[in-house]
Formats: C-alpha cells, sequence, structure tokens
DNA sequence: GTGCTTGCAAATCGTTTGCAATAGC
DNA sequence: GCTATTGCAAACGATTTGCAAGCAC
C-alpha cells in the first residue's frame, strides 16, 4: 500500500514526502473520518516531529487536488475521507460516529439522487462538489433506551 | 410580523423575549444566512445591550426547537435559515454567497430526493435531519473570467 | 541553490462556560 | 419570589499565520 499511496500522492500533482505519505495512508486505512487531531495523535508516535501545521497543510493540499474529501458534519472540525467514490454521512447525535453510506450497485442511487438535485440550480449555476449529511440514531445507539444513554463518544 | 415571530416562538414553547423577537425577525426578513456575528452585528445598534452571547443561546434554542435549521456549509463558522421547508443550499466558492435551492412545485422533488437517499441506509437507522450542500460557482460569478476574481466577498 | 515542505510558536476567531444581574410570570 | 433569560468576561479549541530551518530535485 506504501507504493500505491506515494504513486497517488504523486499523480495528484503532490510532492510524496514522508509525512504526506504516512497521512494518505493512515486516513485510507482507517475509514472512520478522522479529524487533524485524531490523524496527528496517530501518527504522532511514530513520527516524533510531525506538525500539527503539516497535518492541515497536507489535508487541505490533498482535498485541493482532489484525493480525499472533507466532510462538514461536524459543528466545529473538519472530518476527512480518502474514499472519494459518491456516498452519504450519517451522524449519530448520540454516540457521535460518522457512518458511510452506499447505495447497491456502484453507487448509481446516490448518484443519480445528487444529479436530480442539480437540475434545481437555476441557470448559469456550475457545480464542483455536492454533499449529503443525515443525523439521527444509528442502528447500535436506537435499541439502547434514551435514558440508559451513554456518555457521547466525541472525537 | 412583529406579531408572527412573538407568535411563533411561543408556539414553539420559547419564552418570546424582546432579544428572541428581534433576531427571529431578522432572521427571517434576512434569507441570506446570515452567522452569529452578521445578526449580532445588525442588531447591535437597535439594542445596544445585546450580547453575542445571547444570540448563540438563542439561535441553538431555536434550532433545538424545529424554529430555525443551522446550516453547516462553512469550513469555520454556522450559518442560520428561518426557512425550515425542504431545499437544498448552494455555495458560491468565488464569492461566499450562500444560495437557497427549491425545487419547482413545492418541494417535492427535494424531498423526493432526500427520501431516496434514506432508503440506502442500513436497518435500524433512524432519519431525524437531512440536509444537501452544493460547492460551486454561482451564475454572477461564472460570467466573470477566474483571472478577473473579485476580492471575496466572505461574511 | 532555488523552491517546496516542514514545524514551532503565536495569533486568530468562532463558540462555550461561569456567574452575577435582570426580567417576567 | 422563583425561574428563565440576559450579558459580561474569561476560557476553550480548531485552525491559520509568520517565519526560520530542512529537504529534494
Amino acid at each position: 500500500m506504501s507504493d500505491n499511496s506515494y504513486l497517488k500522492i504523486a499523480e495528484a500533482g503532490l510532492r510524496p514526502s514522508v509525512q504526506r505519505t504516512a497521512i494518505y495512508e493512515y486516513l485510507y486505512e482507517h475509514p472512520v473520518h478522522p479529524t487533524v487531531d485524531m490523524i496527528y495523535t496517530a501518527l504522532s508516535p511514530e513520527y516524533p516531529t510531525l506538525s500539527k501545521t503539516t497535518v492541515y497543510n497536507t489535508l487541505k493540499a490533498f482535498a485541493d487536488h482532489g484525493l480525499v474529501q472533507s466532510i462538514q458534519i461536524e459543528e466545529d472540525k473538519v472530518r476527512y475521507d480518502a474514499d472519494i467514490r459518491p456516498h452519504l454521512h450519517f451522524k449519530c447525535i448520540r454516540c457521535g460516529s460518522v457512518y458511510d453510506v452506499f447505495a447497491p450497485e456502484n453507487s448509481r442511487g446516490i448518484q443519480n439522487a445528487h444529479s436530480k438535485c442539480c437540475t434545481f440550480l437555476p441557470e448559469g449555476f456550475i457545480t464542483q462538489k455536492i454533499q449529503t449529511n443525515i443525523w439521527g440514531i444509528c442502528a447500535s445507539c436506537s435499541v439502547v433506551p434514551a435514558d440508559m444513554e451513554q456518555p457521547h463518544a466525541e472525537n
């Protein structure tokens, strides 16, 4: 996978430094939509000199070059996703987890729904990115009565 | 309209204080998805003792009671919308404006697209709120060549 | 050696919190 | 009078900025 990350970063037109490769690899292998802080904390032990600034810069560069997508489903922080296939995100307001939602059969369903949405745009509007977020209660949490609610697993 | 705001707030189960009524009214009459800061700055002259904390508290209370919706289309700050009919939001990455996008004929199209999206959720997931954001170039900006780009009109 | 990248420290800014003063039933 | 609401000041936390040192072609 290391080679693959290296190549993908290079293909996107960015210099595949050690830090960038590590960050992309982590994001790719941990599809839980980590935040900058989660990535930094996870990689720090292996890369002691890694700076949070670099994580910020790197993820922004990745997003600008279409290598990853940034997800605005939290009120305060940004999450990142190395999976750039069309899919939705679901945030459980009880446990705080963010789930991927794919349509059966090659994501066609979500693409269709999104294309439909774009037809409502007035003349002259150009779409670059479209994102659908759903908030609610996930399956694990919906079986637990609300008054037995566990502490939020935010972050 | 003042009476109407008062009633709507009361119906939502909140005490319609002077501040709350003013904030709701401003939001209702300025459908440009203002931020907390924009509302605070706009109302400050008329209500010199108004505090930003009150604007934060009020909007959060409104959102919790379904009177307004919070929009997470910015990376840093939250925007608010007094229009709670189903609609999409489009953010122009050039001028920074956030537009409402309605479907023709009573929003049925957007509701359908959103319902479709919810069918992709696994068993046991309960939807409470769904939001679609589109980023791109708006009609006013798309007629201007990129190198003649105006300064961003953020905030 | 030139330009891109890194990383530290400080600054910024949206938002929250603690708490005392105030207003409305 | 009691409770919800307000508003000030301070704290907080995610992100950005300035800038000097390091790295890669």
